[in-house]
DNA sequence: AACTTGACGAGGG
DNA sequence: CCCCTCGCCAAGT
């Protein structure tokens, strides 16, 4: 038997490594992650994942959508929680339910070498 | 086995 | 900048 069958219903997992990754105060869309799955991944199936995700153990709250926006689709009510969490946690939201992606969105060192290591100081102004 | 739904993204108006 | 449409893949019925 091969224990090398990481990459075909276990992809999940690795969502759930890469969610697990992510600091306090930082955030990562379903795009980005479904790039770091490799191709044949959309967004749609991270997002699929999300839903399975346990809220104990996997960070979900830090997975926002590429509007920097909190996408928690009809579980939005009474008010949505996954922005209120993530406040808690030090983003700062507009009037809009939207945030910095340039500021928040940060990328795993182990996944993607990429220019996105620099650290924002949350100062805001 | 086929159709529909769904925590999304990019493009066009 | 906001709204609408199409495309994507996986899971449920």
């Amino acid at each position: 038997m091969n224990d090398n069958q990481t990459n075909d219903k276990n992809y999940r997992e690795r969502v759930y490594e890469i969610i697990r990754a992510i600091p306090v105060g930082r955030v990562m869309t379903y795009g980005q992650i479904a790039g770091i799955l490799g191709a044949g991944y959309t967004p749609r199936t991270v997002g699929f994942v999300m839903h399975g995700a346990d809220t104990k153990e996997t960070p979900w709250q830090r997975v926002i959508n590429s509007q920097g926006a909190c996408s928690t689709g009809k579980m939005t009510v009474p008010v949505n929680l996954q922005q209120q969490i993530l406040e808690a946690e030090g983003i700062k939201f507009d009037a809009k339910g939207r945030c910095d992606l340039k500021i928040y969105q940060w990328s795993p060192e182990g996944f993607k070498s990429d220019e996105d290591d620099e650290q924002p100081s949350l100062l805001g102004d």
